[in-house]
DNA sequence: TTAAATGCAAAAAATTTGCAGACGT
DNA sequence: ACGTCTGCAAATTTTTTGCATTTAA
């Protein structure tokens, strides 16, 4: 994970083994929790406390690192900060997804009405998942 | 309120002052938080606890009455159940208001890319308010 | 070396619960 | 009259904070 390394370096923010294993916990799950993710992060590093969890989850949100994906029906999740992008999330299963969807004209058409100055959009789509369609 | 008197009754869920306090009071500001709804609502009626406002909001919340709307970068707020709609926020004085953008094509792009069956759609669109432009 | 991070325990904030008395229907 | 609701206090849960010690750079 060295460009996680290196992201964090370039931002006054020191690269800790606690930080990394946040890091990389998230980029293989993509959302997770608080919860989840010291529950996961524990297992590898058993010292890691949930103070810090929480310190560190701040603190890369403060520097742009990480973005709060606030589910509807569920705690809120975290991912990395990539491009930006909607989610779709599974009513049953509780699964998180990305989907890149173009919200240019949706996005035309509120400025339009609201004479807001829009800078930022998230859209969450929820519905049943493949997978548990086909069990049920 | 009248209307809202006899929303409630159809629904196995008594109809008292307090509930009656909340309803009144989102019907006139749309969007509150927990908070806000309770230091509101004990002007006009000092004795109602936090607790009742908390079991009050859930208790409409599952019969449908009420919806939580999960603000980007605040509390949550609630708001009553009305038609689908999306939500704009100001970034600087926090208000948030409904605005009825189509999301169809959207939400049919996302339905094909990912095989879910869609059932419901959540659109916060964030950024600068008329009002807070002018002001600044 | 030095400022920042960790981990613990304690504090604060947010939400839920149990229960006796009050109230809606 | 009956079952539900209220308000209080206590219990939980979630998140933040202070501080002594450790650690990254």
């Amino acid at each position: 994970m060295e460009k996680y390394e290196n992201l964090l370096r370039n931002s006054n923010i020191k690269v800790t083994p606690q930080r990394l294993a946040i890091v990389e916990e998230l980029d293989g799950h993509v959302h997770m929790s608080i919860e989840e993710l010291y529950e996961a992060i524990k297992k590898k590093f058993p010292s890691i406390s949930l103070a810090t969890v929480y310190k560190n989850i701040n603190a890369m949100m403060d520097q742009g690192f990480m973005q709060e994906v606030k589910v509807p029906g569920q705690k809120s999740k975290y991912e990395l900060t990539k491009a930006p992008h909607s989610h779709v999330v599974c009513e049953n299963c509780g699964k998180v997804e990305d989907i890149a969807l173009d919200l240019e004209k949706v996005t035309q058409d509120a400025a339009n009405m609201t004479r807001y100055e829009v800078r930022g959009k998230a859209l969450i789509l929820s519905g049943i998942c493949p997978a548990c369609k086909t069990a049920s």
